[in-house]
DNA sequence: TGGTTGCAAATGTGATCTCATATTGTGATC
DNA sequence: GATCACAATATGAGATCACATTTGCAACCA
């Protein structure tokens, strides 16, 4: 993954090319998917429609659309003047969604582990050994994605096309409030629990796999709570930052 | 609750008087999802931005955004054309969607039975008789109103404030489906395992309320799977049904 | 100096318009 | 009579506009 300056202006057709029906919003979709997931936006943070569109080189409309879709993932809340923010996790919400978090993704590893392929073992395998190299190089933004890489690529496996949407609302959720919380301290960045599971998977042992995946879920949860104020989370430098991520996921 | 004949228009300030910032929106939204929930729209059939724009005397503007926010939460599924049509569940989706709805709910239920009042069992206790009420009357329409406000208000009762909109996306996608499923045969109403529920909630065993929601969402599920072909459900006189609903929620 | 009020810029909402595409209906052809 | 092509219509996407509300800031008063 490369942290090049985002080229933020929807790409246009070349010459005359065909431009795919619903391409613009796509394109702002993913951008501000992965801004959030990449921690560009940050908790409390107050999203403009115009300057969003600007930013993009489009109009409002797909924008308006965009974010219409996140807040009903409640992956964004809206102010009482109707604007939208990313939503701010106070230490009680962040137990909440991390329990339903160990529910919900414990669930889809079980059901993973049970149609485990030895492709699927490989795949997650060398994920794990990126991440576990990202780690050694200190590299918080590749072990954040490389990290989502492995857990997605697991629960992908269950073949549930319900579990992922609900999932992935989940993640879009704490993202923000992770992504940013993460630059404070040195987290201790640690893969055995995904060692774990790839344990459990060439075993065929289900309940292994979804008793580390729970492990590792509940793991990142306390490192997060043990950063995180009564009031969310809270950076003196939270303006200063202004991430460059690319979009290709 | 009255049946009568909906008024789709959005109700207009009456003289000069304040009208509510997102007014027209929120009535949009709540009549989609009241329509999703009580049958008046079928499994396959595509929404026309337009035309449902022109039934609630609106511009398409209020009617795109609800729209996508529908299309976030999987109620509705968009066509290759852009446009948005109410999703066909299969058996296999139908297993899954449910399987889901027993973790999850029963998750809520558990946590709902650790914090339980008086007030709270008094509540679901009047909820269900008039659900007995009603499945005395065979009112179909009604049964399945107050089935959804006994299980939402046991889950309400968790103060998660992630698990009810995961629940509610997960009622909007098999809603259309159930409530035209239950149309075909006369469906054998049964509102024992809300009683065991109550008991439990008496008796502080969160451990029973548990087992018997799952229990019932189980039993549901099997009388849905009992008349969904393969295909989804299929109604010969799908297109001759036109309900008429009211909005008040 | 602290709180309040008033004005101006910014913002979201809803409507209207254009355009490319998808859908549908009709007619010609095999 | 069925199929295919083409035209007419319908539809969604995106841009632009108008307006009411909110927000931010600054001047002003206590």
């Amino acid at each position: 993954m490369r942290n090049e300056k985002i080229d933020s202006t929807v790409p246009r057709p070349k010459n005359g090319e065909k431009l795919p029906r619903g391409h613009v919003q796509e394109h702002a979709l993913r951008y501000m998917r992965r801004g959030l997931m990449v921690g560009a936006f940050l908790p409390g943070q107050v999203m403009s429609l115009r300057k969003l569109a600007a930013g993009l080189g489009t109009s409002p409309m797909p924008v308006r659309e965009v974010l219409s879709r996140l807040v009903a993932a409640n992956a964004l809340e809206e102010t009482k003047g109707g604007s939208v923010r990313v939503p701010r996790l106070g230490p009680e919400k962040l137990n909440d969604l991390f329990a339903v978090r160990e529910t919900l993704e414990g669930m889809a590893a079980e059901m993973a582990a049970k149609k485990s392929t030895p492709a699927l073992v490989a795949e997650l395998a060398a994920v794990n050994k990126q991440l576990l190299t990202a780690i050694g190089k200190r590299d918080i933004l590749n072990c954040l994605s490389l990290n989502q890489r492995f857990h997605f690529t697991l629960y992908e496996a269950s073949g549930s096309e319900v579990l992922m949407p609900l999932i992935e609302s989940l993640w879009l959720q704490f993202g923000p409030t992770m992504y940013i919380s993460l630059l404070i301290p040195s987290m201790p960045w640690n893969a055995s629990d995904h060692e774990e599971i790839l344990t459990g998977l060439k075993e065929n042992n289900a309940a292994m796999v979804k008793k580390w995946c729970v492990h590792d879920i509940r793991t990142t949860c306390k490192a997060l709570l043990s950063v995180a104020g009564s009031q969310g989370i809270e950076l003196p430098f939270a303006r200063a930052l202004e991430w460059q991520f690319d979009t290709d996921n």
